[in-house]
DNA sequence: TGCCTAACCAATCATATATTGGTTAAATCC
DNA sequence: GGATTTAACCAATATATGATTGGTTAGGCA
């Protein structure tokens, strides 16, 4: 009985003395044995009592490690890709991307609009279809940016990331030309001087357009393709 | 001249005739320069203006792909965590998850309710910290689930993904005892009945309230710890 | 000058080997 | 007899090695 309690002792002795970082690893459990002079079995449940508490983690053919165990990822870009569509993309955006600009709103600084000027204008002069493409994503990452926050920039990359993913999949269009509605334009102008204006009811409300206006487009020329 | 465009001429007969699916490799260079029967710089040239043309792509070490290139992945939630911190985290929560509330009011359906209300009782049930946050996690995400919208599930996932690991990277409350502040309780069970009700403006405000009372408790226990 | 060829480079893949936590069962010890 | 040690094995992962790939450069050649 003493003897189980002794191992966690003899080993929460030797991580005090160390005092090692987190995430840092810990020798293999056979080197432990022989550094600790416990048998395996001892040092195991010792482990398996402060992994419960959340003090180190293990993994098979990894080690074991100081802290809490690293969050499983399910953001892999392809994997969302492949599970939905263009619809649920969009439907995602209207729903993001207002509160976005109405949080950009509130943070953006002088250079925040400055940089969203400058994309518009690049957008305006676009020649191809790629050229305006890329603009017009630099602006909206500049209004996600414009937040200061980095969770929303993170999470705004990630659906964008998935909306180039699978809108590049279904329709590819090869011919590059420029835009012939300029319907953005305008649209984009307002959104700009919203945010400038902090006016966080009017940058929601001309995001929500915009999008509307995109997702309209992207149903017709779906349509027009059946 | 003639030499220079035949490269790409014999390169797009050759891709016409398999006719190859997206994302499929195409064989190395250098035996496309013997299937062809042109030199690897020719054959570079086309490839260069195909790769231009987004219809392939090329990467070192990994060959050529019919298709345009995979966006690169700034997904990455341990990166997001390094920059972060708990305020930002929450701040975003605020912004996304009251519209993912108000979508799940729209699409849920009897079985996400149910799924819902069985996440509830466990919460209610829990007899350590640790088993109330797996249930609360659990609920959020069957909301999330409920929109039935796989781009806005992986969307919450990275956010929880990121609040994870940034909450227990600053405090890590080893003491697991049951909650004693019991108003998560009743703002859950306004939530999943507006969600119920199909009320999207009061499934909006009440996620919005409850976020609104868990960023002010870790905000008085962060001012407690100093 | 323009093209071909060959060689080389760094990134990546493919394969094999070593290591690690997890598990089981016989041996051993009070 | 029950608990513990010990050894062996397993699947997952890491590490090391060599082959392959796109990218680049320099010399030969027409």
């Amino acid at each position: 009985m003493d003897q189980g309690q002794g191992a966690l002792t003899q080993l929460r002795a030797y991580l005090a003395q160390r005092d090692l970082p987190a995430n840092s690893r810990l020798p293999a459990e056979r080197e432990l044995c022989d550094i600790l002079g416990v048998s395996r079995g001892e040092l195991r449940k010792a482990l398996a009592i402060m992994e419960e508490n959340r003090e180190l983690w293990r993994h098979v053919g990894k080690g074991t490690f100081i802290g809490s165990r690293p969050v499983e990822e399910f953001s892999n870009i392809a994997a969302i890709a492949e599970l939905t569509n263009p619809r649920e993309v969009m439907q995602a955006r209207l729903l993001i991307e207002p509160q976005i600009a109405r949080e950009a709103a509130l943070n953006a600084t002088a250079g925040d609009v400055a940089e969203m000027r400058l994309c518009m204008k690049m957008s305006r002069e676009a020649k191809t279809w790629r050229q305006y493409e890329n603009s017009d994503n630099a602006l909206h990452r500049a209004v996600a940016e414009a937040t200061h926050n980095t969770v929303l920039v993170a999470l705004f990359d990630t659906l964008n990331a998935v909306r180039r993913t699978v809108v590049w999949g279904r329709l590819r269009s090869k011919v590059d030309r420029p835009p012939s509605d300029h319907h953005s334009f305008a649209e984009h102008e307002a959104l700009v001087r919203a945010i400038e204006e902090r006016d966080m009811e009017a940058a929601g409300q001309t995001m929500r357009r915009h999008l509307s206006h995109v997702q309209g487009n992207l149903l017709a020329s779906s349509q027009a393709a059946e």
